[in-house]
DNA sequence: TCAATTCTTTGTCGATCAACAAATAATGTG
DNA sequence: CACATTATTTGTTGATCGACAAAGAATTGA
């Protein structure tokens, strides 16, 4: 079997295309737009990756296995809550403001207004973020367990106040909030997780 | 002069463009869609708001001088600044999940993405953004001039975080996030105005 | 009454959208 | 070699996009 081999890098215009969506947004890019990125025809972008849609999928699991892990890996690999967020939040805005690259959060930006006809991409990337949410809502309640936290903290309140600012971080960032600027704001942003801590040192 | 007269109400023709652009942003509307939701014919919308775009600039100015001045109002009628922050933070949680009205913040979730042709609309909500950030700017200097901050506070970086934050919550809001929920957030949210208060008394 | 003015209806414009069909080209396997 | 298989090229499809032109309808002032 095996006819005539492909000409072009899967991944290499995979990773194009997932640019171009993260820049301006799964309805913000047409597929002439995509051939014009991608170098190839357009009959050949749905050979290789079937739809439109399809395409945006996979290269929004591109993003999200790569530069989007950062959260994933942040609360898997810090020991200590603080740790965690604030590496979290800092390597949320080293991204978000990344130069050459697109700014703010892919997942974020890709996918808030859209057609009738696209009203599943949108609810697919807000299910993305809802799984965010709860990945921290998950690492607060480990730490609220492994007695990290005081007994009247609210792990799913912290939770959801860092996915909030995260997200906006994002719109911050994507509005051109210079990276110095979003770095300090993690001070005032890491103190409510601070006042939950079971104190030790009173610092500040 | 004065030929005929007008068969529909302009200001509620205007609302409804507004709930539409509200809902799904600017480009994920069309004519189309308006005509449906307006009740009127697309020559009479061109004829009485000039162009789509025009139409979505004074649908945004509609909702900046209505429910979107709450920013506005709580940082100028609220005497100590957190009185100002605290109502300013729930009334925005109260908008943006208002039953029967599309979740979120108008001027944050109308255009994130956008395509190449309309990247003025994009920029102009960004200066809308901006501008709300730079309000919270000026009402936390003068908080700071008045004595009510600390003196090693940093009016800016507070003004940019309660700026994420909000840009936040509506992204929140706009995931389904229920409107008790964003409440419980407002709690961590103020600690850091908080914690950069001149102390009176300390309270949690 | 009629002319000027403004609004409404109807139809359509060229451009662009996502998506594919058909034909041609290049490979491996038997 | 021939044939099955897969890639590429080229061109087109029907739908929808934003925008308007032209003509009829309703009103006011002269």
């Amino acid at each position: 079997m095996a006819g005539r081999p492909r000409e072009f890098d899967r991944d290499e215009a995979l990773a194009k295309a997932r640019d171009l969506f993260w820049e301006r947004g799964y309805e913000g890019v047409s597929m002439s737009d995509l051939v014009d990125a991608m170098g190839i025809a357009s009959a050949r972008i749905y050979a290789a990756f079937e739809s439109k849609e399809a395409l945006f999928q996979e290269a929004v699991m591109l993003y999200a296995s790569g530069e989007g892990g950062f959260a994933t890996r942040a609360l898997a690999e810090e020991s200590t809550i603080l740790d965690a967020f604030e590496r979290l939040l800092r390597d949320a805005v080293l991204l978000y403001t990344r130069p050459n690259h697109p700014h703010g959060c892919m997942i974020v930006m890709a996918a808030t207004n859209y057609t009738i006809n696209n009203q599943a991409v949108r609810t697919r990337l807000g299910r993305y973020r809802r799984d965010r949410a709860a990945s921290l809502h998950e690492r607060l309640k480990m730490a609220s367990e492994a007695g990290e936290l005081k007994p009247d903290a609210d792990p799913r309140a912290l939770a959801e106040f860092y996915a909030a600012f995260l997200h906006g971080l994002s719109v911050q960032a994507a509005d051109g909030v210079p990276r110095d600027m979003l770095l300090s704001t993690l001070s005032p942003a890491l103190s409510p997780l601070k006042n939950a801590l079971l104190a030790k040192a009173d610092d500040l």
